[in-house]
DNA sequence: TAGATTGTTAATCGATTAACAATC
DNA sequence: TAGATTGTTAATCGATTAACAATC
């Protein structure tokens, strides 16, 4: 099998935006993109988004820049975004139902599949044609259905149980948006989401503005 | 007024993530952490940890570590935790409550004072107590209110849109919740908070995996 | 005391940016 | 042609990690 080559974790986190970008200038009607049209979109300078877009292994033209349709499925080609992939979501509160009902996600691979709660109020129900089941039949569910993904939207007071049952389930990637650091076995790949960094930072720039 | 020191990036994100082990040690009773305990818990490593929060001048005491009271206030003094900030929320959907009904906000000096929204079935309305506005009012409100934060989680077709709202409010941070790099004064500062990133680091990281 | 831990300075590593020839 | 853009190699920058004396 050919090696995929190997991305630095910023480029990666970058290459989304790309291809937000590109898929407009595709809507409107354009068949080639620029670096610098990319990086003036974004903020960022062309040789960043140059270099990052080489892992594409597409080929630009001088002058025009790169062919749009190809790039694009190289890129989701690159984040396995081309794909699809079921997922569950543990814990069936608010941020569940944001992130089902978040068509991003679905437009690039993500399947929600099922939810899992422990509440019988919420048992029975949906969020946005999602079912809502028992954390009780998750193992079951998993296999029944398929899923790869678990995403984990529990309190942090729950957190480390419920990651024990979803990797005793035989998932292998968790989306983590607790905010606890969950020990995991070394073949259980996760993504930690910590929204209180993001608040973190634009405090610091706010205070930044004033001492200027 | 003393010059605050300044700390990179990736430094400050993880701020918020030792304050929250640093304070799980304070509610066993712990009068001192070291960082090498932060580290473990984390999976870092200690001059990592040693080395952030050196930024808040607390000395800490060799083969004890830092003491928590004073360490625990340095931090949030750093992140301007500790003051109120009074916040606006554009946008009334599954993410704004989500974000309004998130408790680690609060308990960190973020206060949801107002919701708005175009959609007059939502206007009216509350969600987790904060009331839902039309956005017409939201300029007058901003003043009456005081409040210094906008959160952006509007379609990204109103982004930019919702955003020229908002700083004509004079509102000076806004987090931007939407996949658009909106364009903003100068002087107004802003943090981009990008789910579809996260998403693309573990589709990789799981296809990593297999091709080891 | 011995040894765990700190704080600081230096070294390393990795990501970003610069330089520039090649191209259409 | 002139000039905008690419792709690659080299230089720079900044964050992480190592080394180690000081301390309790």
């Amino acid at each position: 099998m050919l090696q995929k080559k190997i991305l630095a974790a910023p480029s990666i986190k970058r290459l989304p935006r790309y291809l937000h970008i590109i898929k407009q200038a595709q809507m409107d009607g354009a068949e080639y993109i620029s670096a610098t049209t990319i990086a003036n979109e974004l903020h960022l300078v062309s040789i960043q988004v140059r270099k990052d877009l080489g892992i594409t292994g597409i080929i630009g033209k001088p002058r025009k820049g790169y062919p749009i349709l190809p790039l694009i499925e190289s890129i989701e080609r690159f984040l396995n975004w081309d794909t699809e992939k079921k997922a569950i979501i543990v814990g069936a509160g608010n941020l569940a139902t944001a992130l089902t009902g978040y068509p991003e996600f679905f437009n690039h691979g993500l399947k929600f599949v099922a939810a899992f709660d422990t509440d019988t109020k919420k048992i029975g129900k949906n969020i946005h044609g999602v079912p809502v089941l028992s954390i009780k039949q998750l193992s079951e569910k998993v296999s029944e259905l398929n899923a790869t993904i678990a995403v984990l939207t529990v309190p942090s007071k729950v957190a480390q149980e419920c990651a024990n049952i979803i990797t005793k389930s035989g998932i292998k990637a968790i989306w983590n948006f607790t905010n606890i650091k969950i020990k995991l076995p070394a073949d259980v790949v996760s993504q930690f989401e910590d929204l209180t960094s993001g608040y973190a930072m634009l405090s610091v720039k706010m205070d930044s503005i004033h001492n200027d």
